[in-house]
DNA sequence: CTGAAAGCGCTTACAG
DNA sequence: CTGAAAGCGCTTACAG
């Protein structure tokens, strides 16, 4: 028999000291790189945040140690210990076939290069929640905030202004915006669309769109200024968003079936239009002769196979730079607030 | 003459406690809270955390002082104590034009459903630096990973599993996960494509494509089928990424340079394939009479507006949700490990 | 159902 | 160029 018999000694655990590991133990921390570096964390932390203070040789050795070990630090307790997150926050409706998901990758693509990351929020088409979206994001405490739109309520408006970080708008456009601002403006769109078709010799004008804020205000420019012209009976489909090809093919007939004389069509974007255009083809409705379409987006799907479309090109790509090249410039200790209008083109192959 | 002259006594600054408050004074705290509704810290943290441990009334006191002083959690903190940052990560190519936003979509909008946020980060078409973006994203204590493809360095692979956090890969196949995996196999659409052009009675294939991992697994599945049926030479032009209509329709010209009795080309997209429909009629070649085009992706644009083009069918949307399904499932505590092939169809409209 | 104490892993501001 | 002390704003584990 042995001389001890471990099973019957009762374990004392309160004799233990409590342990507050709470992660377990899989988790290297920077004091672990400075003791093996024998160097104290202050050091290493420098070497992250800012080598160019650290002895060559220090450095040197402290990046072998970080290398060996495979350390990353901890933003969570860096950014609590230092209030820079080095989070950009980006609301979006949607990264799904849409422009959106253009400017969400420039943006994502020009923060990354300056050291920040994103934290995509996605809101959705409805208002309801992009407040309660916000608090989830401000949690993260970002150090900036990219909106879309500009349509957002009083109380998000002032909350976010209250957190005092700097947020750019974009894909539309007001006077008075939260902070900076990066987009054009839907009504002149719409007011654009409409002198086109005014320029073509349209006499009887209609529209399918979505019914989000903003085909809305496209909505508004183009039946004011028709308006002007003294047409003041606009045939329209609105349809639910997300807009599809689907929903354009299923639209233009029962537009037609309301106005059948209509003999130009405003599509909220160019999805709907290229379904417009296959039911007009199945309708044996020449396009652009007896119905003249006209989308919004300018992807290049559409036009490249769908000649007889016109529709409206807007920079998705320069508004993702722009936004954050404002919000870095801000960061930076910059005071200059952007306003940018990207504007947008009317982009019509039927006539050329 | 008052009795104290403020600017002739020089201000001791050692005798003011140094202030150690550095975000300034614009922060709310927890303490901030728990006063005003006079309970202790913990309890406004079991407010936000675990609502069904805290008195209906003491609940309401506080949520009431929340709202009033517009409190948002800080997370980084929370974060911190807790060792649950409640982020997931999301390592994509590209959310630009592409199926893989669809994913994101999708992937993003089921999380934040299950009260995660997702951090995007975006790889772009060179491996290079995934690995250095895996830090950067690790640095955040993501609770869990989606990565795209399953082509990862060896030192990326085991660096992932060290730290325990549930990981699935997507959008490929391979025997050898790192630990989930949510997609499909892309050499095996090539086999399928080949089969269809066979089928057709191709005589001669050819392969317009991007150089990127996955296209090259379609190229090998495509031409292996192909040596077996003992055509052992394919015509190829390779392009660089992104694909975009432009290139495809730039490449076919150079195709059937090379070779001019092709008679049925696998464009590595949807875009490229579009472009090749484009540059064929050009040339007058009639399709898919004279030659046979297959793209990949079945965007609704392409199949809904090209009836002649015949493409491959991923569900980018069911991966999105089955990747965060798997994660959200193995974050509950499940055990179990997701492997699951989504599959694809061919789908020709050509012969419909 | 509620709270006092300790600690999560960093960085700031100071001093040398 | 380097470091000891204090603190960032929460939550855990315990106790009652």
């Amino acid at each position: 028999m042995p001389t001890a018999k471990p099973t019957d000694a009762p374990i004392d655990l309160k004799a233990a000291p409590a342990r507050r590991t709470r992660g377990g133990p899989k988790g290297l921390r920077i004091t672990d790189v400075a003791a093996q570096a024998g160097v104290s964390p202050i050091t290493v932390s420098r070497v992250f945040n800012n080598p160019a203070s650290v002895a060559p040789e220090t450095l040197e050795r402290v990046r072998q140690v970080v290398q060996k070990l495979g350390y990353v630090p901890n933003r969570l307790a860096g950014g609590l210990s230092s209030a820079r997150s080095r989070l950009i926050a980006a609301i979006v409706p949607t990264v799904a076939h849409s422009l959106f998901s253009e400017t969400i990758q420039v943006f994502s693509e020009t923060m990354s290069r300056a050291g920040y990351e994103v934290l995509l929020a996605l809101s959705g088409y409805s208002d309801t929640n992009e407040e309660s979206l916000l608090d989830t994001v401000l949690s993260r405490r970002p150090e900036g905030v990219l909106l879309t739109g500009v349509a957002h309520t009083d109380s998000l408006r002032e909350r976010l202004r209250n957190v005092g970080i700097p947020v750019v708008e974009t894909w539309d456009m007001t006077d008075t915006p939260i902070d900076m601002l990066v987009g054009f403006s839907h009504y002149q769109i719409g007011v654009a669309v409409a002198e086109r078709f005014l320029a073509r010799g349209a006499k009887r004008p209609g529209l399918i769109s979505a019914s989000d804020v903003r085909a809305l205000a496209r909505r508004a420019g183009f039946r004011e200024r028709l308006a002007q012209a003294g047409m003041t009976e606009v045939a329209e489909a609105i349809v639910a968003p997300p807009s599809s090809v689907a929903t354009g093919k299923s639209a233009l007939p029962r537009l037609l079936q309301d106005a059948p004389d209509v003999d130009a069509v405003f599509c909220g974007s160019d999805l709907l239009a290229i379904g417009a255009l296959g039911a007009a083809r199945r309708m044996g409705l020449e396009v652009p002769g007896r119905l003249a379409i006209c989308g919004f987006g300018d992807l290049e799907f559409a036009t490249e196979t769908m000649p007889r479309l016109t529709t409206v090109r807007v920079d998705g790509m320069r508004i993702g730079l722009s936004a954050a090249r404002a919000l870095l410039d801000r960061l930076d200790g910059g005071l200059e607030r952007a306003f940018v209008d990207v504007g947008f083109r009317v982009v019509g192959r039927e006539s050329g």
